[in-house]
DNA sequence: ATACAACTTAACAATTTCGTAATCCCCAAA
DNA sequence: TTTGGGGATTACGAAATTGTTAAGTTGTAT
């Protein structure tokens, strides 16, 4: 939802944001805003700061203050005169805020990486088809099988399978999995991934040579 | 690196940078900028518009016309009365701008958020038509079928792919892609972009005799 | 104490990726 | 037409990286 009380920007917001495929609403000012933010339940939430009708810091506090929207990203949009503004925003509970003059590329950029953000929930549970991961638990389920892995095993594989298809460089595995004072030679990480694909007898790993690992459903 | 002729100046933007973990050189108008910037390599330049010896904006060229320099994040500081100069400065190839007179939360919350645009949307995934790299799962897909390269050639291609259009002489390619300390023969640059041709058989990289290589959708 | 699981490492095998030389091609200038 | 300067191809051995196995180490429960 963008709300603005220029009609202009409404547009050129709406305009740039449903081509990249998001759905877009729109509100002219804050009073506006709140109400049909009970209707639509946006995901996010793009402020601008000055507007009549309750502007957009008090706007802000009201969405924040009500416990259903705590998953509602606020970005804010700030002329360049509101310096203060955008600083008491982001102590307000904004997650971003983006300048005016707006420039598309930039506003579509920071749009997705506030959706990025959340959708990076480190949930306890990944879940696949055919294979579930339980890090509260610390159990992996393969086909209904319960299958423990030990500690640095079950890390390793959680890490990659946290991203699946993202490459996790070796340098990337040995911070996460070992923290960075401990040193151990390379080839204990092949070693884990060994034990990891007997265990499971299924390739999720998938090695990219040079590079690192990958999770691979 | 804080780039002003006011001492004043430099000393408060270097003191409250450097309260906040940052490394800040400084530099006193646009020709020592310049000079220094090949020594220090920052990450960030604050560029002061108004200044003897080559101004901020003339410098903000020079900065942008040097590949080297690509991914040095440029943010203006403007006296107030510059209005026009602002908007010039952005459409230059600066990040963004800072008002003067220069409040240290604000100057700091900035140079934060720069650095954060740079890390998240160092857009890892590069998209045309048909055809998508994404250099977080080390993958390329072309109409719609995976294809994995192997590193060279990867890096390799995405350094083409990240400018298309943008001609690479030779010598450009064996730096980012093999390292200064490395040393090869000329020829294997050749055998490399023959592989990648091969492999997405397309020819997305073109040739420019006695000079480099080009990527071209 | 003993047994055992978890973790590392070493050593060697198996692969994959790289770099180069040799040769072929293409194109433009003479 | 010739000729010469790139560049394109190809094939192959060297180098780098992983996989695999087995043998230590360490810590802990029995």
């Amino acid at each position: 939802m963008v709300v603005d009380d220029e009609k202009d920007i409404l547009q050129i917001v709406k305009y740039n944001l449903e081509l990249h495929g998001y759905e877009v609403e729109t509100a002219e000012n804050g009073v506006d805003a709140i109400t049909k933010l009970g209707i639509f339940k946006p995901d996010l939430v793009l402020l601008d700061i000055m507007m009549p009708h309750k502007d957009g810091i008090q706007t802000c506090i009201e969405i924040r203050a009500n416990p259903d929207f705590d998953d509602t990203i606020i970005i804010f949009l700030t002329a360049l005169s509101d310096e203060k503004s955008e600083i008491r925003g982001l102590e307000l509970g904004a997650d971003d805020y983006i300048a005016k003059p707006i420039k598309p590329k930039l506003l579509v950029s920071r749009v997705h990486s506030a959706f990025r953000r959340i959708t990076e929930d480190d949930s306890s549970v990944i879940i696949f088809p055919d294979l579930e991961i339980n890090r509260e638990k610390f159990l992996v389920v393969h086909k209904g099988k319960e299958v423990s892995l030990p500690r640095k095993e079950f890390e390793l594989f959680s890490l990659l399978a946290s991203k699946p298809g993202r490459v996790f460089l070796r340098n990337e595995i040995l911070d996460k999995v070992w923290g960075n004072e401990v040193i151990v030679g390379d080839r204990t990480i092949d070693v884990h991934v060994r034990k990891i694909r007997q265990k499971l007898n299924a390739d999720f790993i998938s090695t990219v040579k040079g590079v690192g690992y990958k999770f691979q459903n």
